[in-house]
RNA sequence: GCCGGAGUGGCGGAAUUGGUAGACGCAAGGGACUUAAAAUCCCUCGAAGCACGUCUUCGUGCCGGUUCGAGUCCGGCCUCCGGCACCA
């Protein structure tokens, strides 16, 4: 009896061997192409979630892949170490976040490793150690020498719950995107990154972004809001005072009836009495949905024609944009009309779509009649002697008018705001700053970097910086002028351990000089960016790789690096989903508290939730270690990468974990099966040659060969791949050999299935492909070619169509003449029947496909 | 509202990028083996119709178009999902 597949013997057995011979160090052969295989790493947060097994397994099989492709593939993997759950952690249970972080790291790399996956740890990562943050310092200092970093004190997001500064990235909808809570406003003197300095090398770069996915794309277009508008100014009546707006729409400008300001406008408060009405005004800005005003008293001048419009402060209008202050056309935006309606303003009609516009009167309606803001294009019209024009146009001369005559300018106005970076925590990157009384603001100087995090800071979780308690962290002596001087003690961002771990990882491990890579035109650094591929979530489409592509950036403008862009091609990977049950006083229910229909707590009727992300709270999660007991990891590989394709969310299916356990097995079952055969034994590489015949199995495996190959190139479709394999298998468990031929091709069938087996499921690749007699690890193997002349059908099945419609098939040899196909099929007898008496108008012939007869 | 994406069997999903729609898997039904169950193996499996076939008709969200031929391309809708959202 042959031994039963027992996938945590044969697992354990292979990443022992691939431990043991460093299998995945990273390959240096010269004569190869590179290839930068890379996945989003991990925040240490305890275990791995099935979203890592997903993102990691389909990172495993392209650097795999590539690998047999005949690349030198760089596949790193590295620790997100800094953060606040190590913080929490540390309040809660007073544990240290560094004992914390280091036993979660080897806890997961544990796990990790026991799902096979193929990283080369000699180039490990962990963003927590003096190592690597150093250099978080070092380009914090190299950017304050190039005005890229600035310290300023401005109203920031503040989330109570982390007691600290959120950049406008990491806001989502108004609520903490760690924690979910409310973020409110608070003034604080913090540190910047100047990444609108930027906002247009980004915006420009997004065209080259082919590899990523255009929502991506898409989503960091949105994020850097470009307008071009201009900027003019209104002056005040009866006073030398003028307001400067800023529109994208100097079309509507003679349809302005009013100017709003944003009510931390500085004219705000000089131009209103009502001190009260402000303060109203202020306390609902950028909270409430309803639109509030109050007039100042005050009017503008409409520099275009003279008019007189009130001036009102509004809580919709945002002073972070533009001038703070707009001219307002409720004809013409939503916004305004809105307003307008509710303080019973004049709406005057500027523009007139092209079909109403009625040349040849003079009338048109003043826009009383409106329901809403006309905002398309159209015919201007109400406008002096832009009157008449196509507003496109009319744009155009307006804006050279106001610049001719110097009231105001054309500008470009960016959405993207700089980058906040101050963390009020401990368990980040010290920044190298000092503040000297004589000497003012300093960073700190390069020969003193690191500036070591302490490890003896109390930790409350109160507010304020942990560090700023630590007297012999927090006073120091100025290097300037040796008086006495105080540190900085704020922490940066852990964004910005993110946005560079990936040239990190382009040397190995030790503590490396990164100043020596600089200008070094054949740096490790220069040999592997940009990364071929990354993969990760999608919810950093807009946080770390809109950072990264800054960063980059700014070490391009270093000379640290000499691309643009970090990541080449980019892969968003769907979100592992599954069922959820809900009880009406039990809340989430885990699968096993459903007994048939009912709550197994209180009898209640339980209605099945939607598929949802898994997550604790929902209570619908696979544990990945569990799986991976019961199944293994081959099975668990296969199951994620055949249930959908990656970019897509998958959804959870146990019996489809079955299925893929099964197909693993009669995998094993038919392999050792056939090895207990002695004609299927004695074949050996000599044999090989010996064919006498080409045989349907070994057509089978070539267009196998060819079907899983184009998968693969092709936008990472794993899923029809595996598919192609299962089709494989099927033929070769129906086959019956019978002579040495059959045996020679059916086992050399068996060896390409194993190899291309292999990037999916490693482990039991490498345990069938010894019991085939395959010599060595299968690393060493290429990835197999497939012969176009071997997938060559000996006859295919052609389909006849008339007039579009299958009618008849028919059975030809593949490479037969178009004519004789021709002929074949208007020969056939089911078609003469059809055509009988017709007229043949066309006959086409599509080589492989079909015929179609077009007949009147 | 704006920007992206997607709609195909009971389900997850295929379709060589304009050429036989439904590969592969799951579920379901039937059968074999077994004292029995599990496991395994074999068959059926979009809908309707009848003459039960190597049959006919319909069928890829809806309406129209281009084409010998459309799930795929074009125009117009509908629905769902994701992102941003008072950005003037």
């Amino acid at each position: 009896m042959t031994e039963r597949y027992n996938p945590s013997k044969v697992e354990m057995k292979w990443q022992k061997f691939w431990h043991e011979s460093d299998a995945f160090h990273t390959g240096r052969d010269k004569e190869r192409e590179n290839f930068y295989c890379l996945e989003m790493f991990p925040y240490p947060s305890g275990r791995i979630h099935m979203g890592h097994v997903r993102n990691y397994v389909i990172g495993d099989v392209t650097a795999h892949y590539k690998r047999m492709k005949g690349f030198n593939v760089l596949h790193p993997m590295g620790w997100d170490a800094f953060g606040m759950p190590a913080e929490n952690a540390a309040i809660k249970n007073g544990v240290h976040p560094i004992k914390w972080t280091i036993e979660n790291i080897d806890y997961m790399k544990t796990q990790l490793k026991r799902v096979g996956l193929s990283y080369d740890w000699n180039r490990e990562v962990t963003t927590c150690t003096p190592e690597y943050y150093k250099w978080n310092q070092w380009f914090f200092i190299k950017m304050l020498e190039k005005d890229l970093a600035y310290r300023k004190s401005s109203f920031v997001n503040w989330c109570r719950s982390c007691s600290t500064v959120l950049a406008n990235e990491q806001v989502i909808e108004s609520k903490c995107w760690r924690c979910d809570n409310e973020v409110v406003q608070k003034e604080l003197p913090q540190w910047f990154f100047r990444i609108t300095k930027y906002a247009e090398d980004l915006l420009q770069g997004c065209d080259t972004l082919k590899g990523w996915p255009d929502h991506v794309v898409a989503m960091q277009r949105n994020w850097i809001g470009k307008s071009r508008g201009v900027e003019m100014d209104f002056g005040i009546a009866g006073s030398e005072r003028k307001v400067r707006i800023f529109t994208t729409r100097p079309d509507t400008l003679f349809g302005a009836t009013f100017v709003c300001l944003a009510p931390l406008h500085p004219l705000a408060s000089e131009l209103t009495e009502n001190k009260g009405a402000l303060q109203r005004i202020k306390d609902t800005y950028g909270k409430e949905d309803e639109k509030i005003g109050h007039f100042t008293g005050q009017h503008a001048v409409n520099p275009m024609n003279g008019e007189e419009i009130p001036v009102y402060i509004a809580n919709f209008v945002l002073m972070e944009y533009g001038t703070g202050a707009i001219m307002s056309v409720p004809a013409h935006d939503q916004r305004d009309f809105e307003f307008a309606k509710k303080y019973d303003l004049p709406i005057k009609q500027v523009i007139i779509p092209e079909k109403e516009y009625n040349r040849s009167s003079d009338k048109h309606s003043g826009g009383s009649d409106l329901t809403e803001a006309y905002t398309g294009d159209g015919v201007m019209v109400n406008s002096g002697e832009y009157s008449g024009k196509s507003n496109r146009d009319g744009m155009e001369r307006i804006a050279d008018f106001i610049e001719t005559n110097a009231l105001g300018k054309v500008v470009i106005n960016y959405k993207l705001r700089d980058w906040g970076i101050s963390r009020q925590r401990y368990w980040g990157t010290p920044i190298p700053v000092i503040y000297c009384d004589t000497c003012g603001i300093l960073s700190v100087s390069e020969e003193n970097l690191p500036v070591i995090l302490p490890d003896n800071v109390n930790l409350t979780g109160t507010g304020s910086s942990p560090l700023a308690e630590l007297a012999e962290f927090t006073f120091t002596t100025c290097h300037k002028c040796g008086k006495e001087a105080r540190r900085e003690t704020d922490t940066m961002d852990t964004f910005v351990d993110s946005s560079w771990y990936f040239i990190r990882y382009c040397m190995e491990k030790g503590d490396h000089d990164l100043k020596e890579e600089l200008n070094n035109a054949s740096s490790e650094i220069r040999k592997w960016m940009p990364v071929n591929q990354y993969i990760g979530g999608v919810e950093h489409a807009v946080l770390h790789l809109l950072y990264s592509r800054f960063f980059t950036r700014v070490l391009r403008d270093i000379g640290l690096v000499d691309t643009d862009e970090p990541f080449t091609n980019l892969l968003t990977q769907g979100m592992v989903c599954k069922e959820t049950w809900k009880c009406s006083d039990h809340d989430w229910l885990l699968p096993e508290e459903v007994e048939g229909a009912s709550c197994s707590h209180c009898g209640k009727e339980v209605v099945k939730g939607r598929i949802e992300k898994m997550s604790k709270s929902k209570k619908n999660v696979i544990d990945p270690g569990h799986l991976i007991e019961k199944y293994g990891a081959d099975t668990a590989r296969l199951f994620i990468l055949f249930a959908a394709p990656p970019d897509k969310d998958l959804e959870w299916s146990d019996k489809g974990v079955e299925g893929a356990y099964r197909f693993l097995n009669r995998l094993w079952n038919i392999v050792h099966k056939l090895s207990g055969d002695p004609e299927f034994a004695v074949i050996n590489e000599d044999t090989y040659k010996n064919r006498d015949h080409v045989t349907s199995i070994e057509r089978k495996t070539h267009q196998t060969i060819r079907k899983v190959t184009w998968s693969m190139d092709r936008d990472f479709h794993f899923n029809t791949a595996i598919a192609a394999l299962m089709e494989l298998l099927n033929e070769i468990t129906a086959s019956k050999p019978q002579s040495r031929n059959d045996y020679v091709s059916l086992k050399s069938s068996i060896k390409s299935m194993l190899l291309l087996l292999f990037p999916f499921a490693p482990h039991i690749s490498e345990e069938l492909w010894i019991a085939v007699g395959g010599k060595g690890s299968i690393l060493s193997k290429e990835w197999p070619r497939w012969d176009e002349e071997l997938a060559k059908e000996e006859e295919i099945d052609l389909v006849v169509q008339i007039n579009g419609k299958v009618r008849a098939k028919i059975s030809i040899p593949p490479d037969k003449p178009d004519d004789e196909i021709k002929q074949i099929a208007l020969d056939n007898e089911k078609v003469k029947s059809l055509t009988e008496g017709k007229n043949i108008f066309k006959v086409i012939v599509v080589k492989g496909r079909l015929v179609n007869i077009v007949v009147k």
